[in-house]
RNA sequence: CGGGGUGUAGCUCAGUUGGCUAGAGCGCAUCGUUCGGGACGAUGAGGCCGCAGGUUCAAGUCCUGUCACCCCGACCA
């Protein structure tokens, strides 16, 4: 991608009222663009970080047999009344053709439930899994942080079906395991990210979030020093030991709610009246687990957890492009020299964004590369071109090295 | 939901006790000089001062209403 062609602008000039790191950065170096508050444009740059991210999540799923659909945003409010959920605050109501009461879904318990429903009448079509990728819709009373917390958010969720808990806690486990695999694939694992303990509310002792820890969190949990286990605020009063190894000390930190898992059991199938034939032909209900994750704050904790104060560092899995490709000065010669080496470096499928802009100085392509933050800034110059060499800087390293033009490609392997 | 604040150029903001033709920086356009850390000069375009009403000789400025937005807290599958 040329940066001469790429819709978006980097900017120095930010509103006061932009608070949190992520929304600060991603505004200036052109991510996303604010709507209202929680609410935001994708630009190309986003786009991308918001794609590889769920992709990540969509391959992990789909290892574990889940089956990818999509929901519609919209549902009628009956849905919810079965559920007694239609007096949820954050649902945003409003009428169709005819005064049709319909809601934006902020979850999809009420959708899936009776969409599975469909589907589902033996215990020989269980257990199955269904996920999506989406966005939600939730009217918090105040939005804030950035991608932290939207009213409009995008977010996978993941609902299984099963004829009894101990095939429930099976897959419970599983998708627990896949969970952590996408946040070490995300860049967020090496225990900066950890299961914690919350209220399972009344279906069962716990659910489990997954808080990754970064300062701007607003959650606050109690970390086992011992296991890396930590348990919620909302419990720690009743919990005030380890759940794990029930020795170690639990130290207070800030984290990022970045996932949360639930067994749901009976509590949905029981409002639709879900239910299964057993081996005997008995009626059962359906046990139901769920698991959600948002790839839009987990956007915005990557970005709170990785940069400088110059910009954003992405992981390399998760970056919108691999190099970030400068050149410098105006000499034809130099500037033949950076489109050879652009199209070398698509040829060779690596993803390349090319500052090719005229006009721009050398100081704005180089502030631009540490803002927007991509894992490799690689220039060319007259003095690079001298040399028969290119300059490489990894965003999160101190110096640059001078390398040979032609071992480029291996420096990037 | 409680508290506080803000609406003026594309963006970020200034605008004094009401006073003349509405201000700056950034961005944008044209020209020239620059070209390895957000360059410089010149010229220029760009405003229903959120909206409605009121007070006044005179309103961006004061009053009333209204709409929108934002921040702090509470809340938060």
């Amino acid at each position: 991608m040329r940066v001469s062609y790429l819709f978006g602008k980097t900017t120095k000039s930010i509103s006061a009222d932009e608070e949190s790191v992520n929304a600060k950065l991603l505004i200036r170096a052109g991510f996303i663009a604010k709507q209202l508050a929680g609410v935001y444009n994708y630009l190309p740059l986003g786009l991308r970080v918001l794609g590889k991210i769920q992709n990540i999540i969509r391959e992990e799923m789909n290892a574990i047999g889940a089956n990818e659909i999509l929901m519609p945003a919209m549902t009628q409010e009956e849905s919810y009344d079965k559920t007694g959920r239609s007096a949820m605050d954050v649902l945003f109501k409003f009428e169709g053709q005819g005064g049709a009461k319909l809601v934006l879904n902020p979850t999809h318990e009420e959708v899936v439930t009776p969409l599975a429903q469909k589907f589902v009448f033996s215990y020989q079509d269980l257990p199955v899994a269904v996920y999506q990728i989406q966005n939600k819709f939730r009217n918090e009373p105040r939005a804030k942080s950035g991608l932290l917390r939207g009213r409009e958010f995008n977010m996978k969720d993941l609902y299984s079906f099963h004829a009894d808990e101990t095939d429930l806690d099976k897959y419970y486990e599983l998708a627990k395991a896949a969970y952590f695999k996408i946040y070490a694939r995300l860049g967020l694992g090496d225990g900066r990210t950890v299961l914690t303990y919350a209220s399972g509310g009344v279906f069962s002792k716990y659910s489990h979030e997954f808080q990754t820890l970064a300062e701007a969190g607003e959650d606050t949990v109690f970390l086992c020093d011992k296991c890396r286990v930590a348990v919620n605020k909302e419990i720690i009063d009743e919990q005030k030991t380890c759940p794990v190894c029930g020795g170690g000390k639990l130290e207070e930190k800030n984290g990022i709610e970045v996932g949360n898992i639930f067994k749901l059991k009976t509590k949905f199938s029981d409002a639709f009246n879900f239910q299964y034939k057993d081996a005997a032909g008995k009626e059962q209900p359906v046990i139901m687990g769920c698991y959600g994750m948002g790839p839009s704050r987990v956007m915005g904790t990557i970005v709170e957890v990785f940069h400088d104060d110059k910009g954003i560092i992405w992981p390399e899995a998760v970056a919108p492009y691999r190099v970030h490709l400068l050149v410098l000065g105006k000499e034809e010669a130099v500037g033949a020299e950076a489109e050879k080496i652009y199209k070398t470096l698509i040829k060779e499928g690596i993803e390349v964004l090319f500052d090719d802009r005229e006009r721009a100085s050398a100081g704005e392509k180089l502030s631009d590369a540490d803002l927007i933050g991509l894992p490799y800034r690689v220039i060319v110059s007259a003095k690079t071109l001298a040399e028969k060499s290119v300059e490489i800087k990894k965003r999160d390293a101190v110096e640059a090295k001078l390398v040979a033009t032609k071992s480029l490609l291996k420096e990037l392997a």
